[in-house]
DNA sequence: ACTCTTATTATGTCTATACATAATACTAAT
DNA sequence: ATTAGTATTATGTATAGACATAATAAGAGT
């Protein structure tokens, strides 16, 4: 055994992900403990056990107390991605932003809503649909629900003026929310509001977001064609 | 300043978002140094270190060296993902996986691709399409290719036998990977293949493997109508 | 004014040590 | 034999102290 002086715990993670790969540590197989290889890597367990805990937090390894770190067998890798937001994203590209209110209303969501958001049924809740702009060419659509009972203050802004999400973040911020895409055909109308040929194929978000247990907001927009949503591994 | 004990990360972590969420620490504004936390919460600085370093990976605060740490103003918030095995998926509803290869060949790959994958031009890869079925019904149609020229071995497996994926991962490990989600609609082919209607909305993944500066594999993933990807903030 | 050097500051990381905790194996009492 | 208690093990986390590093500010020299 040659003992190597690897200090950093980026220098110990790329080493171990060597040993994943090479199958020197083969998927399934218990690898050393941590005492052990901050003795072969020549630094302290502290370190070992930071470069392990981010190799396992990207589901490359698994580890368990008393039973130990071991290879995963199928390992689900995780990607982080950006949730951005869309101004931001159309500013990034050298484009210029704009923003449009389509639709508002103070009326009961449909029940199926709030059943899947958990708001109690039968309030009223500010109902908005948007477009953003890309150079004045539509870039998503949106259709959001503002629990009204928790934030009041929803109902006196004018949305026209300014851009839901964003009055959100800085007013009414959400402790978890939930994320899910899809694929949807347009419809008749949102293919009108998106400038698209009817059933086009549009990249869908669902967000919801809660402040603790109480609702806030719930949105699900409607990207262009041809969006596509990047990541590394 | 009341001093409360606080001595685990995930307690700061939580008191600190605590303190953004309710303004107590605006958007944008340098909040304490992680020598002052320590002495108000009670703990030593290694535990306010990973408590805020965790926040900031998250996106909620941006830290700098000497500059300090302060709130973000436009949190884009990071969700991570869990590129799942597409068996696993199958399985985990109680759903039978089945797996079909539709074609196989060893020739060369479109310009376009050698270009943006980096693979040299004018050599052979070897190009598969399979399916992907739930109960026997269509689940995803993949469309891949796999540089023979790193893996020759692959032109020796049978893939009508052995899903490509879960080959590869077992015997062609990658160090890191691009992915990028989008929406397409399914052609005459790729609608037959998964047995839906022309011009249907299907979920795209494109992913391009590498180890090291090797390309692996690039495939393209097209779920069946209705696939959603799910993830929590 | 301008550049070069030096000091300062907050975060980034490493070490050695300690104790907590989950999972398991062993042991003694009933 | 079953159960309750105890020991063991590897990871999980906290602590105090140290030094590294990036970013900035202050000062010296031209």
């Amino acid at each position: 055994m040659t003992l190597v002086k690897l200090n950093s715990f980026q220098d110990i993670k790329s080493e171990v992900l060597e040993r994943i790969t090479t199958r020197t540590w083969p998927p399934g197989e218990l690898i050393p403990n941590e005492e052990l290889l901050a003795v072969e890597f020549g630094c302290s367990r502290a370190t070992v056990n930071r470069a392990l805990r981010e190799l396992s937090e990207s589901g490359l390894l698994e580890r368990k107390r008393k039973a130990g770190t071991r290879v995963v067998l199928n390992p689900v890798r995780k990607a982080t991605l950006s949730i951005s937001i869309i101004r931001d994203d159309i500013e990034k590209r050298g484009c210029t932003y704009g923003y449009v209110l389509l639709e508002r209303a103070h009326i009961m969501p449909p029940l199926v809503l709030a059943k899947t958001w958990g708001v109690a049924a039968g309030r009223k809740m500010l109902h908005l649909k948007a477009l953003h702009l890309s150079n004045s060419v539509p870039y998503a659509y949106e259709d959001r629900w503002i629990n009204t009972e928790h934030i009041p203050r929803a109902l006196e802004v004018d949305f026209s003026a300014h851009n839901a999400n964003e009055w959100l973040v800085q007013n009414a911020p959400f402790t978890h929310g939930d994320i899910a895409f899809s694929a949807v055909n347009a419809d008749a109308r949102e293919s009108e509001y998106l400038d698209v040929r009817e059933r086009d194929a549009v990249f869908v978000m669902d967000r919801k977001t809660w402040h603790d247990q109480t609702p806030i907001t719930t949105v699900r927009v409607l990207f262009a064609p041809g969006h596509r949503m990047h990541t590394t591994l």
